[in-house]
Order: C-alpha cells, then structure tokens, then sequence
DNA sequence: TATTTATATTGCAATATTACGATATTGTTT
DNA sequence: AAACAATATCGTAATATTGCAATATAAATA
C-alpha cells in the first residue's frame, strides 16, 4: 500500500519514528551538519552548500522544521535557521535506553 | 523523481541517513523496544507483538537487519534476532555531536 | 517421509518521497 | 513604486516504501 499503519502503534512510536525518518536523508544530515559547523544559520548559505536546487533545499528545510528538529526565523529579507532541541531532546532517551542496554546486556543469544 | 542522490554526499552522510531511516517506521521502533524488553529473542513473538501480517514484519526485519540494526541466527527451527551494536554505535557518535553542540551553544540567533 | 511450524520471497496495488522548473511571495534597496 | 534578493509553493515525473495474499523454503517432529 504505501502507506504506514501509523493509527496501529503508540503515540510515541510514531514520534520517534517520525523523527528518525525526518533524519534519514544525506540532505539533511548535511544540513545538520552544516549548522553545527557554521555556528549560525542563513539559508542562502545552505543552498550553495548543497548539491540540489533550490526548492530541493527548501523542502528538505520544511521536513526538518515540521520535524522539530530545525527552527527558523525572519533576519531582514534572509531567514535564520539553527537547530531545535526539541526534536533533538526527544530521539535522545530513545538512543540512550539503547545504548545503556547494549552496554549491559551480558547474556546474548546472538 | 523519488531518488536520492546519494553520489553527491559524503559516505558517512549516505550511512547515517540509510541507518536513521531504517528507524523511521513505528514498527521498526516496536521491533527495537519489543528486543530490548524482553532480552531475548525469537522472531514469531515479534509477529505477535506487531498489528502487521507476517510477511511485512518479515520485511521490516529484514531492513534492519540490512542497516546492521539487529543481528539472527538460526535457533532450532525458529530464528533468534538481537539488537546488533554495530549499527547503532555509528549513529550514537554523531547524536553524541548534536547533543554536546546543543548543550553548549549560548550565542543563538533563533 | 509426511506433516507441522517458523520464516522468507514474490508479486502487486496504493501511497509516499525526491527532485526540479516555473512561479509566487516577502522583505530590501534604490 | 520598481527592481532585486531570498525563500516558499505548485505541479509533475520518476522512483521508493508499505502492506499483504499467495507461495516457497527450511528445520523439527510425528
């Protein structure tokens, strides 16, 4: 079908996995990338960094707000994008009960 | 066109977003949570546990087990599947980088 | 060896994603 | 106000993903 049984899990399920899918493109782990690098955030400065046009770019931007993951704000006729802590803050204690299990976990049957 | 162009992004790009998007299904998140529960591992109680036919649960192993997200092997006729460090040992640097970048930035401009 | 049990594969329909050209919008500058 | 710059949206083509019924495979057991 295409399309994902989404009413079929939990809530958080479904944020979780929202969030990961939001990361889960080169494009936008490169615009996550790229802010941590620059320490600031104009569009503009994205686009020229990215190997895809312009309303590729865009779009992508669009996910990762939708996301929580990016925010962004008008500075003159530019626009300020960084990086949310929200979506960010929320995937973190997913990654950390995995991690925590994996270091624990003695008795593998694998 | 619904391809990614992955030629023109780094490899390390290409591979954290091949395994964030292998985490991006609600079923998939369900599989990980369900393995960590239970601590062990047989894949007909995954069948079980999951609102979702067999065949597409086979499906959705089948892509974790292909990032390197889980690891099975033959257990008598059934199929014992754990998590498999591998995988998520690769994306926990890079979330280990965006949450000490968060931490630590002061000078926002959103 | 026939049957059962557990899992994988195939084939296909429905929907989602990716990418971009063309165009619209919004704010800035002259 | 007109022109410009930066970004968003629309429309569309190509491809990918999701889900399942039907079927295949492989190991265990009767």
């Amino acid at each position: 079908m295409g399309t994902t049984k989404t009413a079929n899990f939990t809530e958080e399920q479904n944020e979780l996995a929202t969030l990961a899918k939001a990361i889960g493109h080169p494009a936008r782990i490169a615009i996550i990338q790229h802010l941590i690098k620059v320490n600031s955030c104009i569009c503009g400065d994205i686009v020229n960094e990215l190997p895809l046009a312009q309303p590729t770019v865009s779009q992508h931007l669009k996910e990762l707000k939708n996301a929580g993951l990016i925010k962004g704000n008008f500075e003159g006729n530019a626009i300020c994008y960084c990086l949310d802590e929200n979506g960010f803050s929320k995937i973190k204690d997913f990654f950390q009960i995995v991690n925590s299990y994996l270091e624990n976990k003695k008795n593998q049957c694998c």
